[in-house]
DNA sequence: CGTCATTGTAAACGGTGTTAAGTTTCGGAA
DNA sequence: TTCCGAAACTTAACACCGTTTACAATGACG
């Protein structure tokens, strides 16, 4: 078995330590060697535990899906359906707005082909709870019941995407050297209710059950 | 003056050959050797041009923007507010998904601060003009009066993009290797229709003029 | 006809991901 | 108790990257 004991929580280290550069640095500013100076090994060790960058990128990215799931699972406390659309997409927002180096590289780092079926599936999590709460307001009655709960779940994300994606590029409301970073905040939070009142206006049922 | 005769087009064909790459390789394949190999100079060349890399990127980003400002414009061809908004849906996601590497490179490359006030500027262009086309659908009764035009705008915007970079990115419909492109631009274009939809059905007015 | 700014290059620097080869360490069999 | 071998880890190197420095070639102009 093993001759040397090594260290049992190295891998876990290796990829808190990458996530703690991809949110200083950003995704461009993960290095294999700083990587290797912050856990105290050279660079060559990390290829013991992982095959080569592309799959410890990987693997950061699929453990911070769960918690930006579980994250804003926690903040749906509301009970309706309306609730929890609005109360997701804020949480959704402000997530990436405290993330944003490790929302860029879940979302918009890598070739088309470089996902892995992990990260495919983790991120999958999200939308299908999102779809379970618009068949829940059309069960409500709050929602049309013609209303197809995945276009309308393919809409919810789209949008919060591109707000996201947007409002962290600055390239929606201007860089942080133009226009402060609460301010930006408070515009992209602003636009996250319109866009919540514009489904919920959309997708109310004409004449409740 | 000059003393030895230059190739005058050498910075528009150096912007021309990062274009190239940027769509055959994405953003990421753009380097200073791979280009100059292109043109047929040493890489140094290139500096007598451009001052760095991201200088180089900045500009081929500006002509760019240039480009999918004016294609959109040219598909525009509807009398109506209405027309408009929805040529203007397809067109912005058919060019993205038609250069996704150039989108990329536009929408999520770089740092906040990375980006120039050129850059921002023509990528308000289209914004004041997705306005302006708000504000016709008001005046034409078409649209609530009551309805704010620039968050309208914004919210045409940030679903657009997202729409975009999900389907671009493989993390929407599946990558490459799992849905075949033309079933991602199917989809992605009955999204682009139901975001339409949706905008139109919120923003008409209840009692025509 | 020589001056000299301009155009262009080769070579190098410190950085990157990655690999090949070598060293250290220690569990367990003899 | 010794010592073998496998596992853990490192050093040195490779080819590549963006960029700079030093230098050579060119040709318009005084």
């Amino acid at each position: 078995m093993s001759a040397r004991p090594a260290n049992p929580h190295l891998a876990s280290e290796i990829i808190s330590a990458t996530a703690a550069i991809v949110e200083e640095r950003g995704p461009e500013g993960v290095t294999m060697r700083e990587v290797a100076r912050r856990i105290g090994y050279s660079p060559t060790s990390i290829y013991l535990h992982f095959a080569n960058k592309d799959e410890l990128l990987d693997q950061t990215v699929n453990r911070a899906y769960e918690w930006f799931a579980d994250e804003i699972e926690s903040r749906q406390t509301g009970t309706s359906a309306v609730e929890r659309i609005r109360q997701g997409a804020h949480a959704y927002l402000a997530w990436g707005l405290a993330n944003p180096g490790m929302y860029r590289l879940m979302f918009e780092w890598g070739y088309l082909g470089d996902i892995s079926p992990d990260a495919i599936f983790a991120r999958r999590r999200s939308w299908r709870r999102n779809r379970q709460i618009v068949e829940l307001g059309i069960e409500q009655g709050v929602f049309d019941r013609s209303l197809d709960s995945a276009v309308a779940t393919d809409v919810m994300w789209v949008a919060m995407h591109g707000l996201t994606s947007l409002a962290i590029s600055g390239r929606m409301y201007g860089n942080p050297n133009m226009v402060a970073a609460d301010e930006v905040d408070r515009r992209a939070h602003a636009l996250a209710d319109a866009l919540a009142d514009g489904w919920l206006a959309d997708w109310t049922a004409t004449s409740p059950l």
